[in-house]
DNA sequence: CCCGGGTGCTAGCTCCTGCAAGCGGAGCGG
DNA sequence: CCGCTCCGCTTGCAGGAGCTAGCACCCGGG
């Protein structure tokens, strides 16, 4: 039989490939300390971070790469379909990005992430042990990364 | 010029033509049978909920009478700027006029659980994009393992 | 040396959003 | 009947979104 702690670790293994590519973006975001205004500065934080180029962002966002570019510069105010489309391609949540954008307002403060996990009935005990385990450890790289926190 | 007294009534009639809206959504939500299939509709569906005639609605929204009596009826697709001002003007969330729209897709699962990681500012972007999708991957498989539950 | 392919950016165009102006119709007091 | 005000809609236009084509630059290989 198979304790939970195997359990969590086979599932986080199983991400393995996506975490490896969030540790490389997180890896990088220790230099990333401008705060971005715009909406355009913060996708170009994220496709650096990414380390994807313009051109195959705008490939995989379906926009066409000069009007990307104007878009990051903010000499564009992209609409919100192409918002979504960008949030896409950089698999980032549409939401921040209108957030930036200015047409969403932030959501309520900051709720406990790790209670709203643990009360959240429509997870198995397994699973939430592993999206607390996932959790805590990013929580730990983010802190790690970003001393400037408390 | 207005009065004083215009205001409150003004006011007093807002805040009537809410509660009214809100009665008769919650007569219709024991059997939702006018689905709207584009935004227009439903913003004419709401408007008309709260018993407000379309010029007043521009002008509480802060757009032109023309151009929201086009979107109304499907002539044009509105930005999601003027769908943000129309929402304020309804007093409804933008979120709910933008998934009408088609440019932002509720997530599956417990909103609070989402909400918390989404707003989580100890988390990376792409921290939580990782997150979300492995919590949406245990709520299907969560489902489909148990389809009792509503 | 030059060529192919990568990066990001500029120029010019088309299409459509969003507005101001104006239309006909309905209700209401004189 | 006329004049006024409201309703919603149509028209024509300014401006910007988003695209295609093409620019300059850099790098690795023939």
């Amino acid at each position: 039989m198979q304790t939970p702690g195997d359990f969590v670790r086979e599932q986080v293994t199983s991400v393995r490939s996506t975490v490896d590519r969030v540790a490389d973006s997180v890896a990088d975001a220790s230099g990333v300390s401008a705060v971005s205004s715009s909406v355009g500065d913060f996708i170009r934080e994220q496709r650096n971070a990414a380390r994807v180029s313009l051109r195959e962002l705008a490939r995989t966002a379906g926009v066409s790469n000069p009007y990307l570019s104007q878009v990051e510069r903010g000499l564009r105010k992209p609409s919100a379909e192409i918002l979504a489309s960008i949030a896409r391609g950089l698999k980032i949540s549409a939401e921040t990005l209108y957030e930036r954008a200015g047409i969403l307002d932030r959501r309520s403060g900051n709720p406990d992430t790790v209670a709203a996990i643990r009360s959240d009935d429509a997870l198995s005990e397994r699973h939430k042990a592993v999206l607390l385990e996932l959790y805590e450890t990013y929580v730990r790289e983010h802190r790690a990364s970003s001393p400037a926190a408390s």
